[in-house]
Formats: C-alpha cells, sequence, structure tokens
DNA sequence: TATGAATGAGTGTTCATTCAT
DNA sequence: TATGAATGAACACTCATTCAT
C-alpha cells in the first residue's frame, strides 16, 4: 500500500490542465498555439492573482506577466470575469483530479486512515501550489445554490465520493446521515485547508495531521454507528 | 441549566454596541448623536458590504444606505480602509463578548457539550445576523502574523480560552497538544460556519448539528487521552 | 531728520488696522466684538496662508486659527474669495501707509539715498512681518489692468508719489518720463523685494542693500538727465 | 553687429523642444507619436496653466485641451505634479538655451549693453510666448533652497555666468561683490519681466527699456568700481 | 493575428458653503 | 448670534475594455 502521488504529479495546475469549458471562452483556440497560449494566460492569472487577490489583480498586470498584451488576452476571454471563472474552472478539474486518484483504488483492504491521509496530503499539496486557489475560490462561489456555480457542483461531486465510501463500508446508514457526514468531512478538510494556508507555516504540520485525525475519527464513528447524537441533542456531560 | 442566550440578545451588531477604538476615528464623536452616526455608518456599510463585498462597497453606496453624505462619512473616518477596520472591531468586540458569555460559568459541571453548543450557536447567530462578517474577515486578515491584526488577536484570545478549558478537564496534558487541539478546535468553527454561511440555508441546522458533534469528540478524545494519533502516523486500518 | 519709524511701529498688520471696505464684508460690523472678530479671522487667514498658499488654506483652517467657528467666519464674509481680497485691503492699506510715512516729510534736504533707504527699509520689514503678502499679493492681483484690482490702484498712487518726488526734482523732466522712472523704481523694489524673501536669509541683506543702490542710481541719473538711453536705443559699447 | 534672434526662433517652447528628463515621466515615450503626445499635453497644460494657474488647472481640463484622455495622460504622467515639472523642466531648458545663445558670442567687443539687450529682449520674448511660466515658476520654486529646486539650480548658472562677464570685465572685483551683482542683475531682470507681463501691454516695452538701461547702469558702475555703496551706507544727499 | 495606446466611467477623498440647533 | 455637523460638487487617479495599426 504505497501513495503514487509522486507518479500522478498533481503539483501546479499548469500548462495542458483541463482544458477550460468553451462557454467561458470568446474563441475557441482551434490551434495549439492558441491553447498554450491560454494556458500561459491562466497561469499568470494564477501567479498575479496569488500576490494581490482577485479584485486588485489588473487585466494589464496579468497580460504582462503572461508576457502577451491586453489585446490577446481579450481575444480569448470577453472580460476578466471570465478569466477568474476559467482558473476556477482549471483548479476545479484539477481537484476532480486529485479526488479521483487519491479515492479511486477504493477496496476495504485500503483503510479509512490511508484514503484520509491520501486526500488530505493532495489538497493540502494543491493548496500550497495553488495559492489562488483561495482568492479564486472567495470570488467565484456563489453563496446562494446560483446555477453555474462550479464550486458546487465540484463539492457536491466529492462529496458523492464520500458518500459512495461509506456506503462500501456503512451499507447500513440512512442515505440522508450519509449526506450530511460525507458534507461536513468535505467542508471540514475544505474550509480548514484554506484556512491553513494563512497559518504560520510552523503550525500548518500540526493543523493538517489533527484535521486528518478529526475526519478520520468522525467518520469512523459514522460508520460505527457511533456518530454523537442525534442533532440537537439534550446537554449531556462530557 | 439554562442557556441564557435570550436575555443577551447578541444580535446584530448594531447602535450602541461596543464602540470602535478611538484610534480608529478621525473624530471622536462626543455628541450622542455623533456616536448614532457612527453606528448608522458602520451598520449601513455592513449592509452593503454583505450584499456587494468589500472592495466593490463604494464609500458613496455606504452613505447613502446611512442616509448621509460622503462627507458626514469623511468627518468620522479617514478613509475607506478605517471603515473596514472598525466594522471589523465592532465584530470583534461583539465575538469576543460572545465567547466569554458562552464559556464564562465555566464549571465542571457544565459539559463540554454544553459549552461548545453554547458557542456554535451563538456565533451560528452571529454569522447569521451579520451577513458582512464574512467579507470583512477575508479583507481584514492579514495571512502572516502581521501586527494590528486583530483578528488574529482575536483568535488568540479565543484559542486561549479553549486552552484554559483543557487544562482545567485534562491537567496532564502538555502544553503543545493543548494548543494544538484548542486551535483546531476554534479554527474547525470558525472555518465550518463562514462556510456554512454559504450553503443553502436548509443545510445549515445540519451542518450546524454535526459541527458541534465533531468538535465535541475531538475535544473529548483529546481530554481522555484518546486523541488519536501522533503527527504523520503511518497508515493503520480503521 | 529722523526716521520714525519707531514711533509707528509699522509692524504686523494686525488688530485695529485699516478696516476693510465694506462692500467686501457680508455685514459691516457694528459692534466693536464684531471688528475684533474680523480682524482675528484676517490675522488667521494671514497665518494660515502664510505657511500653506492661498489654495490650500482652507476655510476650516482659518477659522480653527482665529477660534472660530466656520459659521461665524462667513458670517462676515461671503467666501473664501473675500476673506483674501479683505486681506489684501488691509495689506494695501498698511503699504499705502507705509510710503505716506517713509516719504511724507519730503523736502529738497531730506537725500534720494534716505527717502529710498527708508521705505525700503520699511518694505522690507512688512514683507519680513507679512509672509502672507507674497501669496495673497499673487492670488489677488489681476494681469489685465481689471476693474476692482486693488493692487493696481495702490502702485498708482505710490507710483503717483515717486512722481511727484521727480517733479520737485527735476521739475524739467517730461511728464512721461516721470511715469516710466516712477513705475520702474516702484516695480523693481516691489518685485526685488518680493523675490528676496524667497532668497535665504543670508542674502536677503546684500540683496536690500543692493537694491537700494541700484535705485539710487537710477533715479538720481533719472533726475540729473543722466538718464540712460533713449528707449530702443541702438547698441553702444559699454 | 545684428541680433539673431530671428534665426533662433526661441518661440513657444512647442514640439520638439527640450524633452523633459526621463525621471518625471511614467513611460519614456520611444515611438515618436508618444514623445509628440507628449509634448501636445504639456502645450495643453501650458495653455491651461496660462488661464486658469495651476492649482485650478484639472488633469481632465488638460487632457480636453490636449485632445486625449485623462486615461492617456496618466500613461505618461504618474501625477499632475509630475506634469508640472515636466513642463517647468521645458521653461528651463528653453531658459537656459536663451541665456546660452544671447551670452555665447561673448568677447570684449560685445558691448554689456548689447549683450543685456539680447537676453532681456529674449527673455522678454519668452515670457510673451509663454503665458504660463509665470504660474509653473511660483508653484515649483522652493523658497528655501530644497534639493531638486530646479528653478534655484538654473538660477545659479544664469548667475555664474553674469559671474564671468564681470570676471572678464572686472577682474579685480572680489568674488563676493561679483555674485552678489550678478544676483542682483538676475533678480532685476527675472522679476522686472515677470512683473511686466502683468502690466497694461503698452507699458510694456517702456518698462523693459528702462529696466534695460537700468541694469546696464547697474553693471557698468560695478565693472567701473563706482558701485554705488558700501552695505548699509550712511545718508548722503543724492 | 497581435499589439498596446487610447478611452472614460467610476472611485476615494477634499473642502467651500449651508443651516439646524 | 455662534456653532460645527452636514452637504455634495469637483478633483486626481485607476483600470477594464476597445480598436487603429
Amino acid at each position: 500500500m504505497t501513495l503514487t502521488l509522486k507518479e500522478t504529479t498533481p503539483g501546479r495546475v499548469g500548462l495542458m490542465a483541463a482544458r477550460p469549458p468553451a462557454a467561458l471562452l470568446r474563441r475557441v483556440p482551434r490551434q495549439e498555439r492558441g491553447r498554450v497560449r491560454v494556458e500561459k494566460i491562466l497561469d499568470a492569472a494564477a501567479d498575479v492573482i496569488a500576490s494581490t487577490g482577485v479584485e486588485a489583480a489588473t487585466t494589464n498586470a496579468i497580460a504582462a506577466q503572461a508576457q502577451t498584451s491586453v489585446g490577446s488576452l481579450y481575444q480569448f476571454f470577453p472580460n476578466k470575469e471570465a478569466i477568474v471563472d476559467a482558473l476556477a474552472a482549471r483548479f476545479n478539474a484539477e481537484l476532480r483530479r486529485i479526488n479521483d486518484e487519491a479515492m479511486s483504488p477504493e477496496s476495504p483492504d485500503v483503510s479509512l486512515q490511508t484514503l484520509v491521509d491520501r486526500v488530505v496530503t493532495a489538497l493540502l499539496r494543491f493548496h500550497q501550489e495553488n495559492p489562488a486557489y483561495r482568492h479564486v475560490y472567495q470570488a467565484t462561489h456563489r453563496p446562494d445554490g446560483a446555477p453555474g456555480d462550479k464550486e458546487a457542483e465540484l463539492h457536491k461531486a466529492v462529496t458523492h465520493r464520500v458518500e459512495q465510501l461509506l456506503e462500501a463500508r456503512a451499507p447500513q446508514m440512512p442515505s440522508y446521515a450519509k449526506h450530511l457526514h460525507a458534507t461536513i468531512a468535505v467542508l471540514s478538510v475544505h474550509a480548514l485547508l484554506g484556512f491553513a494556508m494563512t497559518a504560520s507555516p510552523m503550525m500548518q504540520t500540526g493543523i493538517v495531521d489533527e484535521l486528518k485525525a478529526m475526519i478520520v475519527t468522525y467518520l469512523s464513528d459514522a460508520i460505527n454507528g457511533r456518530s454523537a447524537l442525534p442533532p440537537t441533542a439534550p446537554a449531556i456531560s462530557a
């Protein structure tokens, strides 16, 4: 049972990464050259956003970082928002890939802990290598489950995987409980990792390790029927 | 043992709430009227920020919402940043108050679960009633523990309270472990609540209940020495 | 023949100085108290203008310096321009007084040099004690001899005095020449003194002494018919 | 010996005139077009400033006068001050050129009068053709000899030329006296010309001719040891 | 097709002026 | 009458977006 992370190099989402959906682009680049150009722009956007945030990232700065001109940039993207959306799409694709990979050789003999460790480790790496993600996520996420919120879709997909995992290990668990537990696990990992990134690098390791432990315990309890308490339970001494 | 939340009405941080520190204000309003005006401006800022985010919240929009003129606004605040900072200060004061109140009658006979329930419930309410908090937090928080980051100070204070709680219930726990556990608990609550706010209102209740359960379990385990695993532990079957 | 400058204390044009013409004031202060208030405001305006210039001098700053409120200020002056105009009027009155005094005991036995020395010395003192004058002059002076340019009127008056002086000592001089010589003398003194004020204090004494000498020579030559050259004269070796 | 002013057309400092130092520009225009644009902006600034003064000259008005947009303006100049500074630099360069040209074929057989005539005539023309100069000078000049005061540097340079002229014709004159005489001459010309511009055009010719005469006499006297009087000399009958 | 100069609406902020108290 | 809080037009400056080259 070895982690195969090395082979898959999730790494910085870069050139040739998941192609953003055509709808976001003004012109679908048919030429290889165009595709490369789009990727370079998204890379540049990620760089600039990582250091300035989404609002302060100017299209000129992005073009400069991409070693292109604003004009070229606007040949591919109708406006700034589209760039951020495309970047979000790329991030989402990569995140989906990470989850698929980390959880895919799913079999009973892979411990829950291993799975959690894999996923969280890979996600931590993703966060570290894509510091722009935090900003893009904030800027993209629509609080109301608005249509077209790719973040929400991604979350749904990832949550579904965890639900499957729970199904495999606790078939008797009611569907609603599965969904809730999966949601909590996914949200916890997402939120705490995002948060950890803003903490001192020193703390990060500790936080991440504890996070893994907490999630493992949480899911184990759920699987083993030790699921803590009925909603809004009365107070019991700890 | 009854929750006294009703009596204290944490509610929307509004008129007459915690006075922002004078340093942030251009002119300390001596008159009652001025104080009311400052509060109205902060309320307006909260409203506008809640719906547009910090960057897109224009000073003119804030003034309009406060039914004043920009000029009046600038009579109290030297610049836009000061408004956001003052709002952050008000939020922080309220959050501190919530924590103090929810955790203060701290005695062994108050169950951990009750404490967590109190705090999380109050914080949920705070989040619900102050939708601008999320944005203000993002805009104010300095990733690097820069001096003057009031958010960080608040977190430190709250974390300290949880450490004391752990100290009372598990005196033998090493200081480092206490700090880590407290940090995780605080971060989890903060991050998950923030996240929950963006979820469909339907999900919120479920999420919050599970969050409480997860935190109670996490802290209980820590107190009872069942703290999951040594950092970076090897994989063990669940 | 003694200089009586000590007795007259030209000094800083201050309280009780020449009353500005009613036209400039919104309300002619009938009460002594009102008059004092107006003077205080003009003093304050002079102070503020001296350190910031006319444009940057805000009415609020002037009111504050005068220990009044903007409201009171606007009770006496219809607008900022009126304040500057009133200040200019006060300066002009004082300048007129200085010229009258320095040149008044005009008799042939008072040397030209003495007269020039008196005037220039008094004007230097005026400039030194009223650093706002330079700014006010600039802001007030209308290049085109627009009506209402009190500066121009003052210049005319002062020039007239010098013409009288020339008339007394060189009756044969054509009227046109007298006017021109007087104008040059007045302009030179005015312009060079204004300029000297911006020079290092060290240079000032030297400049002023040379200025006196230059003017004395210039006027002496004019009086003695050694007036340099016919206008637009052809080049002659020096 | 004819004045060659016609050939050199000092004229309005305009397109293609002395290039302002790169430091003042946000972006050094490499294209001819950019250079023209910068010159157009400076021309426009000169126009607007000439009629409104420096403070009241808005960047939008300047852009409009230049038939551009504010945006373009700010592509070349980081802020309004830089525009004024660049204009000042252009004026200074032209003034320096005027002085160099008018005084350069300096030889004993060129009469002092000729030199003064040349310089003053050229400067008069400069003032007439650049009515903005007066305002720019006022706005740029730092009373205290602050570093970076290009006006002061120019004055120093011009004064130095006059000192050389005095050295050539009166080698025995003490260095301090040379400096003082040169300073007075330069200041007189500068101040009186500036002043003359605000006088009625009718007067201007007369004033300028007299100015020339006065300066020639003043410098001749200095050269011939007839320098009027020791500083602060006692009164002598004229 | 690529470029980057040009555009101008929109933002934060100031300050002369008014007017309720 | 005196006060100073309130007003809002106006200014310097930015930046997403367009378009001539």
